[in-house]
This record gives C-alpha cells, sequence and structure tokens, in this order.
DNA sequence: TAGAATAGAGAACCAGTAGAGAACAAATCA
DNA sequence: TGATTTGTTCTCTACTGGTTCTCTATTCTA
C-alpha cells in the first residue's frame, strides 16, 4: 500500500507527536494543527491511513484518531513463533499489519511446515465454530484437497477464508453460514493461500 | 476495548489518586471531584471501565469502586507451557491423563494467572463455536461473573463447561445447545473450577 | 493536451458521547 | 427497625465529531 505525500507527511505528523497529545486527537484539532479547513479533506487521509493499517479504524465512534500500535519487535520470535501477518475479511485483501507480531502457538496445531495465523473477520464461518474475532493457523500450500477450508485469492485482489471444492469445471468456494450462497470460480481466478491447520481464540 | 475520551480521563483520575483515598470512593465523591453533578453520567463510565476490565465490578457493594489489579507485564513465564489435564465431559467427572502434557499457548489467552487446558468432548456449547474435540484454556478460579462460560463442578461428582448466571437464588447452567435445557442448582452445589479464557482446535 | 490522481472546501447528516435529573432498590447506618 | 446512603436504571436533552457528499483547483502522466 503506497501512501501518497500528504499522506505521510500526516501520518508523519501523528507519530511525531504520538508523545504530545494528552488524548487522541479529533479531525478538528488536527486540521487546524495541519492547517486544513475542512474535515472532509482530513478524513479522506485518515481513511487511507487506516486502509494501509498505520491508524486504528474507529467504526463511527467518538474517540479520537490514534496509531496502531507499533509494537517493538518481540524477540522471542526467533523461538519458534508463528508469524501474526493480519486480518482476513471475506472479500477485502488481507489487511497486513505494518511489523510482522509473532505468536507461540502449540506445535500441535502448525505441525512441521511453515504457518502464519491470520485474525477472522466476519460470520462467513460460523457454523464451522469460526466466529468473528478468531485467530487462524494457516499452512502456507498452494494447493489443498477438496473438502480443506482454505485461504483463497479471488481475481488477484480479495481473499477469503472458506470451505473449497476442486471440479474439473470450476471451483466452488462453500461458506458455513445459513445466509451466504457458495460460489464458483474458474480455475484461474482462484488462488490458494494455504489450508487451516489450527485456531485460537482469547475470551479476554 | 476502546475508551471514550472521557472514559480515559475517569481512568487515569483513578490510577492517579489510587493511593490517596483512604477508602474506595463513592459515586457522590467521585462525581464531585470529577465536577460531575449527577451519579447517573457517571456510572456510565464506570460501567464502561468494568467491560474494559479496569475496574472490578461490584455487584451491588456499596463504596466499590476499585481498580482491577495490573497484572505486570508477563515474563515469559511459560518455559514448560500449560498443562493439559484431561477430557471434560458434560456428565462426567474430567478423565485426567495420568501423565500432564504440556502445551506451549500463546501468552495472549493465558494471561498471567495459572491456567491449564482441556479437551471438549460433546456439543454442549457448539453454537458458541465450541466444538466437541477443541482444547479450552481454563484460568483456575473459584468464582466468576455472570455470562462467563466456567468449568463448574456439580454436586462434587461431575464436572461440565457452561455459560454462567448467578442469582440471589440459585445459579443456572446455560448450555449452548437448542436442544439442551439450562439448568438451575443450589448454590452449594455448584463449585467453580475455572473460566474460559482462550480455545485452540486442530484441524489436522 | 486530455484525463487521472491528488488535494482541498464546505455543506449536510446523524450516531455516539456526555450530562442532568428523577425514581427505585439494596446496602448500610443510627 | 426505620432512615439514610449509595448504586442502578431510566428518560430526556444537547452537541460533538466522524462520515458522506458534491464541487473545484492543481499536479502528474500517457
Amino acid at each position: 500500500m503506497n501512501l501518497t505525500r500528504r499522506q505521510t507527511e500526516i501520518y508523519r505528523y501523528l507519530v511525531d507527536n504520538a508523545g504530545h497529545f494528552d488524548r487522541p486527537p479529533t479531525y478538528d484539532e488536527l486540521c487546524e494543527a495541519l492547517g486544513l479547513a475542512s474535515r472532509g479533506s482530513l478524513h479522506k487521509h485518515i481513511q487511507a491511513l487506516v486502509h494501509a493499517g498505520l491508524v486504528e479504524p474507529m467504526d463511527g465512534s467518538h474517540r479520537g484518531i490514534r496509531l496502531v500500535e507499533q509494537e517493538e519487535p518481540v524477540q522471542e520470535s526467533a523461538e519458534a513463533g508463528v508469524p501474526y501477518l493480519g486480518t482476513i475479511a471475506a472479500g477485502r485483501p488481507i489487511e497486513a499489519i505494518p511489523q510482522a507480531d509473532y505468536l507461540q502457538v502449540p506445535a500441535e496445531l502448525t505441525g512441521s511446515k511453515p504457518c502464519y495465523v491470520l485474525k477472522v473477520s466476519g460470520d462467513s464461518m460460523i457454523e464451522e465454530g469460526i466466529l468473528d474475532g478468531d485467530y487462524v493457523v494457516i499452512e502456507q500450500r498452494d494447493s489443498a484437497r477438496n473438502g480443506e477450508i482454505v485461504v483463497a485469492l479471488l481475481n488477484g485482489e480479495e481473499v477469503t477464508l472458506k470451505r473449497i471444492e476442486q471440479t474439473p469445471a470450476e471451483v466452488i468456494l462453500h461458506p458455513a453460514n445459513i445466509a451466504m450462497m457458495p460460489v464458483a470460480y474458474p480455475h484461474d481466478a482462484v488462488q490458494i493461500q494455504g489450508v487451516l491447520r489450527g485456531l485460537l481464540r482469547s475470551y479476554r
């Protein structure tokens, strides 16, 4: 995700002044600080930063603009941790987080193959017991057997977690939610990025 | 859980003055200190802090506003991991396995409190996304808040995993399966053994 | 040089936040 | 026991702050 000049400028300002705010700044406060007259203009830039995973999304709430936590590299990571890459929401690209975090995942889930962890957003697999906010452990693979749950890249742009069925003619992706229908794609529109190996959920 | 401005302001005040109170402050005292005229308004903020796990819930008691003691940063204590104790099946005692195995559970799930892992047998919590064969991470505790999912020992003999509701008269255990009914017990028949903190599932 | 990408102004919308105050019930105190 | 605190719940009001528009200006690029 490439930022424009103004976007990086604004992000810089946020980072530089992060410790300087006693509370998360509102759009109006930022507008004044940045010499903007219109919240609407600022909003577009902030949205770009949210999309780039640099600013926390605030779904309608009024709590000011916050940077996404840039946790310093966890040193335990070398110790057989599994990288946490971001959020997977049906219908959108993976929202990568800037610096990979590492999770201590039991070897029983990962096996010996390379894996990564994604956070699930949405309810499309709810009937398989995969809920909004769960973390899935994905084994890096570019092929899958029928019936496996896969991370699939569709048309090179959006990514989704679904149960896969491959026929000679097409690839069918089955959600596990009565409200959603299976969708069929031509083979060349679906690129498998990994296979579901494990699941983590926090009730904290 | 993201706090609003006023909520963080009030939380700050509580933290800053924690050592300053000789006993927990009342709502009225706090209202005055914070320049509020209405207890009702303050109550909403405090509830938000309780919900965020920053303030201890005070079920009815007076003079009850206390901060949740902040666990010090997790010390990578999980050298050995979390003990795997056996299988929990609704209606039977925990089937302990002879030699405790240890699982490498991410610190995000355990927090700093002592935990153990059980394997779930049965479908009684299927609508909460807890499936037969899943592993649950349980924090060792002998009390729980309403709405939490607990490991409960019933009549000193059988153990079960259910959502708990404690009323003055009785304890109600709610399964999450349309085919099963909630069951009410007298308080002395239910002994809480732990609270659900996390969940692991293997698709191997 | 036309069209796209970037940047901004400003208006309008409305959900979230904040607070007041009344009424109630449980806990505590006299 | 009765009176008083104290926490809880409710309704009502106000306004702030994030979002969405449309419209315009400027810069970049094919």
